[in-house]
DNA sequence: GTGCCTTTGTGAAGCTACGCACAAAGTGAG
DNA sequence: CTCACTTTGTGCGTAGCTTCACAAAGGCAC
């Protein structure tokens, strides 16, 4: 398209070479990249159960609901998987893909919180199905302290720091009210948890090296709100600036928030 | 304070800006911002209930978990609704941001799929605080069908195009099982609904101009899992390439090829 | 009014991500 | 072997997001 961007056959490999070495292994995968992997293994496990050997970049693409080029880009740091012509071969991808994202260790998992979220994630099949492994359910009702839920019975949050350091619990899920949230942070982070998914509505505060991905229903609710509305009526209506009364937005409106 | 708005019938390109004129309600707030708009509607709300009148553009970035100056740039655009020297109003922002989401108006939602998970989401608070109302909820199975959740009584499926239409639905979230998704998805768009929170561990094909989010548990944790296992030995091990070796390629005991 | 202090709003630089387009590398036919 | 064809891996231009740093703007004291 735009010849005058070719330049001349000249060998690349003279640059200085300053920067540090790419390495097809290296340790820096995007976290873009990271994010689309499980997309993909999910992909082609659906591709391995229909039994298909190989798959090529443009239908795996498609499959995952993106573009081939990132596809390719993507799979291209982890290392040079695919065979030129032919395609990548499915259960050659699927193994590496897990490798790279773990899944051929166990992580044991505890789910703090057994409301009616915290049921919900103990009985969603998707969990041990690949490598992950619920050793715990806590709560600090005693009401439901006790109970049996997909196979376990739910202990007190009092154990937390046992259970955590008994069962080698690595990640920890919290499905508890938003105000509980911290404080079960604070305490499973202290236990030497660093990974957290949090579906509790809060902004949680950890110290470095810890990582907390969240998952929040009304966050996502909000967005398609936002989008739902442009469509509707070509943006925002440029309505007045503050309808009338003074005290429009209460305290009771919001903040009943779990 | 919105001079624009108190003359509403006079040429706005006769103000002595040479550049490109910003617009404060530029049409083209960027992907990002929306999606942290709803972190910083949480926050205010919690400076709401503690009855701070005013707030920083630091003190509220700290509460939300971001860069102050990405916290302004966010909120410019929307508009200028800050005061130099003081912060902004947290009221008059509160509106502002509930505004521009699109949450002064209000929306019906349809849950379809009552597992465990839809259960969970029915009776979550966070909907209804904040402008979502569910105004259905369909399962497909006769045994849940009749059931009485969070207040509404299940219907099946079958119902599906007709509470959509008889009820204004605007948002659809699917939280059944992975095989029926891609079905309910077809169906619903084809009711005209433009907005979809998916639960279900599939890529949805929809029409051009629908939008789907979708939260995805097993894919949240499969990006800790890879950080972990990061933190735990400084990267993936170089181990062999393929366990098995010999074995790759002889799965092809189906031979479903078409 | 003048001067000082605080805080916003934003230009500009840096960084990350996306996707096109194509050379390189492989397969298979003859 | 050569030739034709397929598909990967990646260089590169572009677009968007993040962060810094600072001028502009408002409040307050006097």
């Amino acid at each position: 398209m735009r010849p005058g961007t070719h330049r001349p056959s000249v060998p690349l490999e003279h640059r200085h070479v300053t920067r540090r070495i790419p390495q097809a292994r290296d340790r820096g995968i995007p976290d873009a990249t990271v994010a689309r992997l499980p997309l993909y293994l999910r992909a082609l496990n659906g591709l391995s159960e229909r039994g298909t050997p190989t798959v090529s970049s443009e239908d795996l693409a498609m499959a995952a609901g993106v573009n081939s080029a990132k596809l390719r880009k993507d799979l291209s740091h982890l290392g040079s998987y695919g065979t030129r012509g032919v395609g990548y071969d499915v259960q050659y991808l699927i193994y590496q893909i897990s490798r790279e994202l773990g899944l051929t260790q166990d992580w044991a998992v505890a789910i703090v919180g057994v409301g009616n979220l915290g049921r919900a994630l103990a009985n969603y099949g998707g969990f041990a199905s690949r490598g992950f492994r619920i050793a715990g359910l806590l709560d600090a009702d005693p009401a439901v302290v006790g109970d049996r839920i997909a196979g376990l019975v739910v202990e007190h949050t009092d154990e937390l720091e046992s259970v955590i350091a008994g069962r080698a619990v690595s990640i920890v899920v919290i499905a508890t009210p938003a105000t509980a949230a911290q404080h079960v942070c604070d305490r499973v982070t202290e236990a030497g948890v660093t990974s957290i998914l949090n579906f509790a509505p809060v902004v949680l505060n950890v110290p470095e090296g810890v990582d907390v991905r969240k998952v929040d229903l009304s966050i996502e609710l909000q967005i398609l709100a936002f989008h739902e509305q442009r469509k509707a009526n070509g943006g925002p209506i440029m309505a007045e600036e503050w309808p009338g009364g003074v005290e429009q937005v209460n305290e009771r409106s919001i903040g009943a928030s779990s």
